[in-house]
DNA sequence: ATGAAAGCGCTAACAA
DNA sequence: TTGTTAGCGCTTTCAT
């Protein structure tokens, strides 16, 4: 993709360069119609253009014969005012944009979907674009994105701060997503994974499981750092836990690699750096017929769609995917009201324990003490 | 949502009502701040716009020290081009829109990200739009996406024949996924459902299967209808084969449900709506001791990226999601440079045999013909 | 209640 | 090579 070179936009192939002088033209075949203007929907009605506008725009102001005049001149040329034009008047596009790292993530999937609901119902749009993880790209994409629309939604972005910090009032108004910018107002939302694995490790301990295996994320991954550090935290704090670290990854084949390995740790349970790769080693594990949670107990995270639909289906810490969009609507549309944006939330995930993790198998319950 | 009434965007609640004069505003508690133009650029220069917009553009017929005399002035001031005036003189919003009917649905998610992905190529940036399923808001949400951009990719549109051809030209240049409208020049990408049912009766008959039983999906669903007709028709092609059709729905739960149902029906393979209804189907069966493939095969339809995944891996036929993204924008972009689309195309599913599928339990295999 | 006119910020023919 | 000028289509004062 050739964003870093020429940014604007390909002309399409045979356009003829006439420039907008030409006229907007009908494609598919159509015969060339000029398309209307609020000129000439003025003409048409014998009116003026100010009173066009009224018209369209349901000013009161109007007298009622020169409205219908309007409408049925407006009608019969099938005027359609140009949105552009009306941006460029009003200062304001009425369109939000959203970047995320990875349109194929559940996560941002859930994001986008949030936010387009809640913007929609304001009248606001949403243009969507994808850095497919590329870090050099991503702020490139961030400017334009936001000069094409009245802010900009960032999630999990993966520039460096610096960067970051040196484009963000380019970007204003700006949310962050799973990001923040100490010291800067720019409203941030995040999920506290911290939180989310403390439950997660809660539960195990409670479950009677002193010896946990945590299979790891990418580690480039700033979610995989932050669950990571928070388990290592977590088991520090505890009299007796013994951590063992697998790097595995992200997917589901990564899990699935691990089974052996597990076994080979003396865990009873296991945390997964996300379902999917929980999901991975419940397969691996099932197939060397060890029993979950019978024998081990697996523990994922973000409650994907799936989660509940695994065998056994999954405990993990579910987080609230589709809000993160919703209330980042929320921020943005203060902000773009001038307003103040409301605090910055740390979404707690929720444990949702299910069937893939029990007591500790009798008899080794001790084995960490016995050690 | 309140499309229906209102159709334009609310205004954030306290900005001053001084419209654009006033300056475009910093938000985010900077300090109000002027916003470069290009005119502002071409007095800090001491030239005219109209270099300042050559150099912008990268023409070569502007002087070298001119030339860097408009980027010191442009980078002093921040300035960055408004994409909305320089759309408003071009006549070209370098977007597109994509309007789905459910952007919960791996299917137009894969398509969101295809075209996105093709888009961004061409430098075109994508207007996401969701109808929610609907009907009335479509076509109302249509017309208004296709406003604010150059195109309109519109998947699986629910908006009745009539009404989709009266607006089809307000649309144009428009690229119509799973649908078509016969007799117009609009540009369509489909599945063909039918073909994909008929690989998998295909492959269940060479396993000897002789009576089938379809897991329907919702009455309301096109996709349900062609899947539906296509099993019919190519069970009475056969000479033996008996199809029982089972009221379902599009869920996993729906097809966990009709566990029961299936096995009273006799029959010796189940086709499913879809990959979530046989996975719920392979979970109720499972639960009733019912060995897949060993008693009963299950086929599913579309591939979601968890078939693989399902004890037993779900044989099913795929279908190109992405593909369809990536040539909508093919046709698209042809239209847009005002040439032909290129045909239309009738997407062939692949079926994919995994394990779910087996041969007919020995003892059952004249089961029909015993009748 | 209506219209005239001056923008919004940019591009492109045309002239110099 | 550069500047002048006239748009692109709409909104909004400010008069009337």
């Amino acid at each position: 993709m050739s964003l870093t070179g020429d940014r604007r936009a390909a002309q399409p192939a045979d356009e003829p360069t006439g420039g907008p002088r030409s006229g907007r033209r009908r494609r598919s075949g159509r015969p060339e119609q000029p398309a209307a203007t609020i000129g000439r929907v003025a003409e048409a009605a014998g009116v003026s253009r100010a009173t066009v506008s009224r018209v369209m725009n349901g000013s009161p102001t109007v007298a009622a014969e020169l409205a219908a005049r309007v409408r049925a001149a407006a009608e019969a040329l099938n005027y359609e005012p140009s949105l552009v034009a009306r941006s460029l008047a009003l200062g304001r596009t009425s369109t939000v944009s959203l970047i995320v790292p990875d349109l194929s993530n559940p996560m941002f999937q859930d994001v986008l979907r949030g936010l387009s609901h809640a913007a929609a119902g304001q009248g606001y749009r949403l243009l969507v674009a994808e850095s497919n993880e590329n870090v050099a790209e991503e702020a490139i994409l961030a400017v334009e994105a936001r000069r094409r629309s009245d802010g900009l939604v960032l999630a999990s972005p993966r520039v460096p701060e610096a960067e970051l910090r040196a484009i963000s009032d380019r970007l204003a108004p700006l949310v962050l997503l799973n990001r923040d910018l100490p010291g800067s107002s720019v409203p941030s939302l995040s999920v506290d994974y911290a939180a989310g694995i403390a439950a997660i490790v809660a539960h195990l301990r409670s479950l009677g499981h002193r010896r946990i295996v945590y299979l790891a994320g990418p580690a480039a991954s700033t979610s995989n750092r932050e669950r990571q550090a928070a388990l290592r935290a977590n088991c520090a704090a505890e009299p007796v836990c013994v951590l063992t670290e697998l790097a595995c990854g992200a997917t589901f084949d990564d899990g699935h690699a691990a089974a052996k390995a597990i076994l080979r740790s003396g865990a009873t349970a296991v945390v997964a750096f996300n379902d999917m790769v929980a999901f991975g080693a419940l397969s691996g594990l099932h197939e060397l017929g060890i029993g979950v949670p019978r024998d081990l107990s697996v523990a994922g995270f973000d409650d994907i769609p799936f989660a509940r639909y695994t065998t056994p289906p999954l405990t993990t810490a579910s987080i609230p995917r589709n809000e993160l969009g919703r209330q980042a609507w929320d921020r943005l549309w203060a902000l773009l009201g001038g307003g103040p944006a409301g605090h910055d939330v740390h979404f707690q995930p929720r444990l949702l324990v299910r069937d893939s993790t029990g007591p500790v198998p009798a008899g080794r319950a001790e084995a960490v003490g016995e050690r």
